[in-house]
DNA sequence: TCTGGGGTCCTAGGACCC
DNA sequence: TCTGGGGTCCTAGGACCC
């Protein structure tokens, strides 16, 4: 009996764009890109044709075009995204109770107990591409190594449609080779750092003075030596008892950058809005509001305040977050514009002992039902009517809303 | 028409308390 | 009437992920 764990990741292959792909067969075998619905929207999914051409995420559209005159731009579906990717997700549970949603493309499983049902782990992940083709005509990277750091590493060594194996006796000679920009968790300024330090492939961040790392990060310096080495003791955690999320917010780029103070209030009473209602959903409040501004010029910064007790009202988040605008000096045209709510707490099912409190509590509730059944719009406030939708479109690492709801097996 | 959106975690410094 | 010091909460910013 071998004490290491199995651990697969499963990476599906430029997600947002093969299902649009598979939709529409008049898309299958061109560079296909998809993107928001906003003005000044970005590529979020390029299709494999277009990468080709060098198209890739974050790019402009124009940028994009420019570099594949014949791309074809497609605004992201949401809903049928994560429809698939909780059917994807339910399939995964079969093989084991323990899988951990990491994105809405990603999960992580562990095999360890599932082995002497199933067989052996690349024997489980081609049943596993094969149901996903087979029922989705969608493709993906499969890593399997001994825990998730690796696993996840082995994910991106062959795309698409890669199987790629770490067995733990490969794990040195692995790292030897592998820059440390390919470790989930170092990024650009890490890189930087470490690059500073004579420090480029993991074998030389395992190999490296923990007194000097931690002379340099501090807490990180022992867990970067650790991800030199290929350690990672990281539990796969299901996601049916992930723990509650820690804040919800919403933040838009306008369409133009705005002075106007009533325009700026009208995207903060519907960011608010927003906020409050997915709070209200999650059935959380928060004591912390946050503002958050990015002017013209790209400078991006934040206010909040924590108030004595949590809200989850619309108006009252609106209130909170326009008298955090309040305090400021605006500078710059604002580009955009944020509304969070943290440090969350459970919602009483309580009504407030006040009667104002309880009438707009009760109002608050009331426009939630209405909504709920007839559609986002119906009700909203007064000022908010005349601005356009907030169709946005979700990131790839969006947790599909509810995705904690899902039973895994 | 340069540069999206939703999260988590960490740090540093100040306030305040004992 | 020089200098302590731990703990907690809060704010602001930054790194990182997809």
């Amino acid at each position: 009996m071998s004490n290491h764990r199995t651990i697969l990741h499963l990476d599906m292959n430029a997600f947002f764009a093969s299902v649009e792909q598979q939709a529409d067969p008049s898309l299958q075998g061109k560079p296909v890109a998809v993107i928001g619905s906003g003005a000044r929207t970005i590529i979020t999914t390029a299709s494999y044709e277009a990468r080709a051409h060098g198209v890739g995420t974050g790019m402009t559209t124009h940028e994009a075009k420019r570099l594949c005159p014949e791309l074809i731009l497609v605004i992201g579906n949401n809903r049928e995204y994560t429809r698939i990717s909780k059917l994807i997700f339910e399939m995964l549970g079969q093989f084991t109770p323990l899988v951990e949603v990491f994105s809405i493309d990603e999960a992580f499983l562990d095999l360890t107990g599932s082995l002497r049902l199933f067989g052996r782990a690349d024997v489980i992940a081609r049943e596993i591409k094969a149901r996903i083709r087979d029922r989705f005509g969608l493709t993906c990277s499969i890593g399997i190594a001994p825990n998730k750091l690796l696993a996840k590493l082995a994910s991106d060594m062959q795309k698409p449609d890669g199987l790629t194996i770490i067995p733990p006796e490969n794990v040195a000679s692995l790292m030897k080779t592998t820059p440390i920009r390919s470790l989930c968790g170092i990024g650009p300024s890490t890189e930087q750092r470490l690059k500073y330090l004579g420090i480029s492939t993991c074998n030389d961040l395992g190999h490296f003075s923990s007194k000097i790392l931690t002379r340099h990060f501090g807490a990180m310096g022992a867990r970067l030596k650790q991800m030199g080495q290929g350690i990672d003791d990281s539990p796969v955690i299901p996601t049916t008892t992930e723990e509650e999320v820690k804040s919800v917010s919403h933040s838009t780029t306008l369409d133009h950058d705005l002075t106007n103070k009533d325009d700026i209030h009208k995207y903060l009473l519907m960011l608010s809005e927003m906020v409050g209602r997915r709070a209200r959903r999650y059935k959380t409040k928060g004591k912390t509001v946050t503002l958050t501004i990015r002017y013209a010029d790209f400078t991006t910064f934040s206010r909040q305040e924590t108030l004595p007790s949590p809200l989850n009202r619309s108006g009252d988040i609106y209130r909170a977050v326009t008298a955090l605008l309040d305090t400021l000096q605006l500078t710059q045209p604002i580009r955009l514009l944020g509304v969070a709510i943290s440090n969350l707490v459970h919602a009483s099912e309580q009504l407030p002992l006040f009667p104002e409190e309880r009438r707009l509590t009760t109002l608050s509730q009331a426009m939630d039902q209405v909504n709920d059944r007839f559609g986002e719009t119906t009700i909203t406030f007064g000022t908010l009517l005349g601005q356009d939708n907030c169709s946005h479109v979700i990131a790839p690492a969006w947790r599909p809303a509810g995705i904690r709801d899902v039973k895994v097996k």
